[in-house]
DNA sequence: TTGATTGCAAAGCATTTGCATGCTA
DNA sequence: TAGCATGCAAATGCTTTGCAATCAA
């Protein structure tokens, strides 16, 4: 494969400790979705992930995207994220800030930001109930410019849904 | 059947006002449904709600549970939340507060609050990005009280997922 | 050698859609 | 009467599972 050796070499220790402690085995195919699910931006879902990594290798499977995405989850090195469509996307996790996401509802844009305070309220509010916080998410919907604006230019003809495009995220 | 009649007033005049201007027709289902679910309390998935308006009139089809549910969030009736399992939930919405949802993976449990100052944050988020915030969801996952103290007593022990539980909603 | 891992195909779910029939306006 | 709404069954789309073959340790 045409993959740099001395990339990600902490995520790949963090994975192999993983996998030992969990008594596991380790794989050319969990390299290989490894590896390239962690040059991956933006948000992948286990579809997008599979079509990579066949390109890359034709052999490996579906089923085997699914499972090492859940795999790399549990290990701590991917973060599940929904947007409501009823797919599951995947980023990477590991060492990076946490943040969330606002997604326009006209194009399917999604922004990623981060809110100290309102990791700080978060906190507070599990506290109050007697919670221990793993994670949270939390999904901000609205229209971006680009869509406020091209309503008001349409100006009251029937919209309809917009094709879904996903763009490259936009960090706070 | 046996709906008492001036029960939730408003909530059907909103309804049969949205029927109206989108040039929809009234229908026994309908009212039914919307009926019962106002009566909800927590959370009812599709299957839930089928089910309580099947018990009530076994003419009435899942389709049109699904369709109807759709309805009353367009008609802002209803809102649509997801907890991470793949389905979707709906609860009332009309003239009831905004609040947002910390869920226990040990046992399910849903806990509602409301928060003015993660409200207001986000408000200045969308606005800073350019955004017109339409809706937003919140959730924080986390182990409730109970379930820290189980996972205590069985100390070790690989506990697995618990069954899912929905309890009552707790509200701030 | 042992048993975890894989990929295929099939099964599972929640949800949506096509279509003939029924019913509102 | 016109055409929206309904309910069934079938289709869809994502995800999971059963299983025989494969492969890491």
């Amino acid at each position: 494969m045409t993959v740099k050796q001395n990339e990600f070499q902490t995520e790949k220790q963090v994975f192999s400790e993983h996998i030992q402690k969990a008594g596991l085995r380790h794989t050319a195919q969990r390299d290989l979705i490894l590896e390239i699910f962690l040059r991956t931006e933006d948000h992948v879902s286990s579809e997008d992930l599979y079509r990579l990594v066949h390109k890359e290798d034709s052999s490996v499977g579906h089923t085997t995207v699914y499972r090492t995405l859940k795999l790399l989850t549990d290990a701590g090195l991917a973060r599940e994220v929904r947007f409501g469509d009823g797919k599951s996307y995947y980023e990477p996790h590991y060492n990076l800030e946490h943040h969330d996401h606002m997604i326009c509802t006209g194009c399917g844009k999604v922004v990623e930001f981060f809110s100290a305070e309102i990791e700080n309220l978060q906190d507070s509010i599990a506290a109050e109930y007697g919670f221990k916080l793993t994670h949270h998410s939390m999904r901000i919907l609205g229209l971006c410019g680009d869509c406020q604006k091209r309503e008001r230019e349409l100006n009251g003809a029937a919209s309809g849904a917009q094709p879904r495009i996903r763009v490259k995220s936009v960090y706070s």
